[in-house]
DNA sequence: TGTACTTATGAAACAAAATTGCAAATAAAC
DNA sequence: GTTTATTTGCAATTTTGTTTCATAAGTACA
């Protein structure tokens, strides 16, 4: 979809904020509320914005725990490889999942409450998975930045 | 600050939407919207909820590349980690930034329009940076699962 | 157990925001 | 330069969010 420059400009402040009012951002970028609204909707209905979402403190939900692990295949045919990919979506403490190139196969990103529930899971996804050949595993001490924003092109 | 059940059920269903409206939750988890509203309003005073936000899709961005680096640095000097934490925190395209444990400082994610860019931000980053020792680079070929949401553990 | 105090609730009134209809303006196609 | 298709702003409408207020539920304590 073409994007013009008010979009990027709604799509600039819908990443901080999608809370904030249309007539707001219409006064901002020199629109009317209407016409932000059905370019909302549009970018919406095409894709563009692909969720809406309220982001909670880990903490508060008693998950304070980020860990990163990588993941190494034994055998990397396509369907084990989507078998992984399955199993690692549907685990709720798995909040992202990549499959990437190199030496290691997956990246994921984990929120916890203990350790201990990480050695648990542990053994579900990597020690009792006959086609995980290693894993390392990172801690987080601690979440410097952690946004999905995506940088808009001015020209 | 303390969540009941009703606090948790709205967080669930705001982790999804937060455009769902207050009048839906309420009914969903029988409460008046009233009460729901005077919930979320809290939870975001209190920093429950950190952000509302739009999620783009990065490749309409322009941002198609998904890219993992692990920093290692030489000093371990906390001044120089602060610098580093700043240094990567002010640049857009690092979506994400952790400081972790083990023989890795840090872990980053960026967002970028092609490798090229991001052997330039190399540079910058790194090769540039005196205090990098070393870094390794993991290129995403999918994300299979990206979002925030923390599970909701209910009783 | 009873009283004072705090806090949360729903219903209704109110305010603010989003959405739609429509005519005018703008841009694109030919 | 005329036609066609899009996009716009304004105003009306509808939906959603917010506040008020009286009531109910829950606490603390004598």
């Amino acid at each position: 979809m073409a994007l013009d420059k008010f979009d990027l400009e709604i799509l600039e402040i819908l990443q901080k904020n999608n809370l904030t009012p249309q007539r707001d951002i219409g006064d901002r970028i020199g629109l009317s509320a209407a016409a932000v609204q059905r370019r909302i909707k549009r970018m919406r209905e095409t894709g563009v914005i692909t969720a809406d979402v309220s982001v909670v403190d880990q903490s508060e939900l008693g998950h304070p725990l980020t860990i990163f692990v990588e993941v190494e295949l034994k055998d990397e045919q396509l369907k084990l490889i989507d078998e992984a990919k399955q199993l690692f979506s549907s685990i709720a403490e798995v909040q992202q999942c990549y499959y990437v190139t190199g030496d290691v196969d997956f990246i994921l990103v984990l929120a916890l409450p203990t350790m201990s529930d990480y050695e648990k899971l542990t053994r579900k996804l990597f020690f009792g998975n006959p086609n995980v050949k290693k894993f390392k595993t990172f801690v987080s001490m601690q979440s410097v930045k952690t946004t999905f924003e995506i940088p808009i092109i001015k020209k």
